[in-house]
DNA sequence: CCCGCAAGATGATCGTCATCATATAAGGCG
DNA sequence: CGCCTTATATGATGACGATCATCTTGCGGG
């Protein structure tokens, strides 16, 4: 072989990852294999060495992101003590900044509906991953019992998506920032009124790190 | 004219109905103009005698959507005292009806992604339908000032959109339904457990009348 | 150093889709 | 009753996109 060894498998990992960006961007129907390619740097002919279709495509990038937040999320929560947890994950994720760069944020207000119409096969798998985010969100409501923080994750988790979405529709004015708020007071179960993180987090501009594929949540 | 003053009319209303519906469920991209018209009984040949692009279409398709979504919202307020009104839209929504017939349902999470892709002009013209929802709900919650009432009218909200998205891309089995449940509880400010409404709704399939549109918030 | 192979490029094909030009026919009006 | 306007149908056009066949080229092995 004339490549080294990893050479196809990194290429393929890119075109995954740009992909996975640009249809968080434009949706699973928004852009055409030819400019998926581009984007990775290449030309649309050796796709089909690279993927058996262009479903195939989507439904890894549509994995990679949820991969993605996923690892994210737990990195995130490492960097603070199982009490403040939540509360930074809650917190990083509605941000300005995440709604306004949907190519490197959580996939689920981006392509939820789309994964929603997939096939059941397909769907399950994406299914199990999101119980993942259950699950890793659980872990962090440390004063409840098992069964009752898996219900107070889907609801944070709801909440979060939700706010995320509805943010997103209102644009980047006032309503939008006030739709952030109101999640982030709720996603963190009416606690007494945060003043620090939220004006924190709502002044945060959109970072733009030359090119590279900048998790914002 | 040789044609009923009104008939016109009642066909491009026909032509958006029908699209909306069909949009819901297959999302911005996911139908061709051919289609929506067939579905509308009628060719694609006159269509752009109705719209002045399948753009036009979609938008007035979405507006269609969310306005049937208000209307249907006051009248199901109405039929309770103020008391009770909150829980009856939440529990209507976030039900396996609901969740299995996005295509007559709340177009938020099933379009949501979509709208949010418009271009800003388009997108303040949703935004502004997003504000009425939310003060139509927040009129349900009578214990607050107007303030306080917006802001847990826009979480509910967002954990009602959030709840409804993730339990579609769970599908339908124990975990979608549990995310359901999740989603009522928060949505209703982690209220005592009301059994009675979350069994029944739990347990309601999925209505089918005729092809005609049956809203299932 | 050259050979052979596979990664990727070029370019063709076929189907689909939005849009538009023209034909048909429905039915109110004279 | 027949005509004329206009809603809808038929059919064309041009663009685009997915897929595939074939060529090019760089490099690891000999």
């Amino acid at each position: 072989m004339r490549y080294s060894k990893e050479h196809k498998l990194e290429t393929h990992a890119r075109i995954v990852k740009k992909a996975s960006a640009r249809l968080r961007e434009k949706g699973a129907h928004g852009i055409g294999v030819a400019d998926l390619m581009k984007d990775a740097g290449l030309t649309h002919g050796g796709f089909y060495s690279h993927f058996e279709s262009r479903e195939a495509l989507v439904i890894e990038a549509f994995t990679h992101a949820m991969d993605r937040s996923i690892e994210n999320w737990r990195k995130t929560a490492a960097e603070k003590p199982p009490a403040q947890r939540l509360e930074l994950i809650v917190t990083k994720y509605l941000t300005p900044a995440h709604r306004d760069a949907p190519a490197h944020g959580c996939a689920v207000p981006s392509l939820g509906a789309d994964i929603a119409r997939e096939s059941p096969k397909t769907r399950k798998a994406f299914a199990a991953k999101l119980d993942e985010m259950i699950e890793m969100v659980a872990e962090n409501f440390p004063e409840s019992g098992p069964k009752t923080a898996r219900r107070q994750a889907m609801a944070s988790l709801s909440t979060m998506v939700g706010s995320l979405l509805m943010a997103r529709i209102a644009g980047s004015g006032e309503m939008s920032d006030e739709i952030l708020r109101a999640g982030r007071q709720a996603a963190l179960g009416e606690a007494a009124p945060r003043k620090a993180a939220t004006k924190a987090a709502t002044k945060a501009p959109v970072r733009k790190t030359r090119g590279a594929s900048v998790r914002v949540e």
